[in-house]
DNA sequence: ACAAAAAGTTGAGTCATTGCACTTATTTAT
DNA sequence: ATAAATAAGTGCAATGACTCAACTTTTTGT
């Protein structure tokens, strides 16, 4: 959740990466602060790499798309999933530390931490951005389904943990649809535990 | 699963709606059999209109983008969702119905029937087109989700009818990314059906 | 101190997409 | 039948994201 990207300890930093970090850091700042102000589309890649005070082909350098430039927790969203699986409490089902997990995982960058709210305003608000963000999501269902796959000590592509993943990744996509976000997540992992006829014992014997 | 947009029997098509509708095919068909012949990437906009001979600006007219030349068939995709649960033969079960209609659902343009497959390997090899193909479905989660709230009789906002057509849509995109399609897609709804607990009795109760 | 490697710059260029002003064909109401 | 309204289509210019190639300035390893 936090925001370095390969985060831990790094041995000896070096100048060059400081510096590297540094203008990858004003990139992103500015950015930010400039979407916030004036919304995503108002504010062009050239007037972002002119608040960091760089050229727009440096920019690019250090971010593959403007829209990257909001989200840089790709591996931090990764690691979460992963860790949230395998070092989960002994003890707790697999399906409980998914739910808790999709139900208070949230994405910021932690110097912003009061903008939270705007900063998810703006992606719910910004078709670009709502849809990074769920590809951001999507692109770690491997990884999951592997760390599923794991914990169960089954084989690697076993399709039903697959199915999991992607099912599990895909209750962020109900959070920002749905009127009440909680009560649909939770309905959907209700769904993932005892399956639809669990939930609905009465309803399908009619037909 | 068919093509035409507003189908049926329009009462009287007029000159102008058929010419308009000749540009479109046109442009359709040009942009289709370019982009299988070179790649979706190495044909640009203007290729594609002056294949059909028109100016780009009417092309725009026509597709809101370049994605949208591949895929003129949204509105049937999600006719054929509501379809498949609505007029399902009654005695099937709505799980049924939906796995049946997810593991066979082909998106194809009838006059290319022949190029099905070079159709769906241009899609999956190209990022822009696969992730527009995933969006395409995705687009019609909410007239999913009311259709079968409709089915059940309860509120049309119901979260878990919206947990279950979104996590349905979903598992189309499992076919691309998983080495055995068809049975991670059974997989899926062998979940959706039993649950977790009930697809692997067995493991939890280690913890 | 010096040469390779990396960061940054400039400037030109591609490509999708949009806005605007204008022409032409078709339809509709008279 | 015809004029006014409507919609298709065109040309052109512009914006904005992104790429490429060539060149300068650190920084770093030796």
């Amino acid at each position: 959740m936090t925001e370095t990207t390969t985060a831990g300890a790094g041995p000896v930093p070096g100048r060059r990466e400081r510096k590297k970090a540094a203008t990858r850091k004003a990139l992103a700042d500015a950015a930010l602060e400039l979407f916030l102000e004036r919304g995503f589309d108002a504010v062009s890649i050239k007037d972002v790499a002119e608040a960091a005070d760089v050229s727009t082909t440096t920019l690019f350098k250090h971010f593959p798309s403007k829209e990257a430039l909001v989200f840089d927790m790709d591996a931090d969203v990764e690691a979460a999933l992963v860790t949230a699986v395998r070092d989960r409490d002994p003890g707790t089902p697999l399906l409980d530390a998914l739910r808790r997990h999709m139900l208070h995982a949230r994405v910021f960058k932690p110097e912003h931490e009061r903008q939270i709210t705007a900063f998810h305003d703006l992606i719910n608000s910004t078709p670009a951005l709502f849809d990074y963000y769920r590809r951001m999501w999507m692109r770690h269902a491997r990884a999951l389904a592997e760390a599923i796959a794991a914990d169960l000590g089954v084989d690697t592509d076993d399709p039903t943990c697959t199915a999991l993943a992607h099912f599990t990744l895909e209750t962020r996509a109900l959070t920002s649809t749905a009127p009440t976000p909680a009560a649909t997540i939770e309905a959907a992992f209700d769904l993932l535990e005892r399956g639809w006829h669990g939930v609905r014992p009465d309803r399908e014997r009619s037909a």
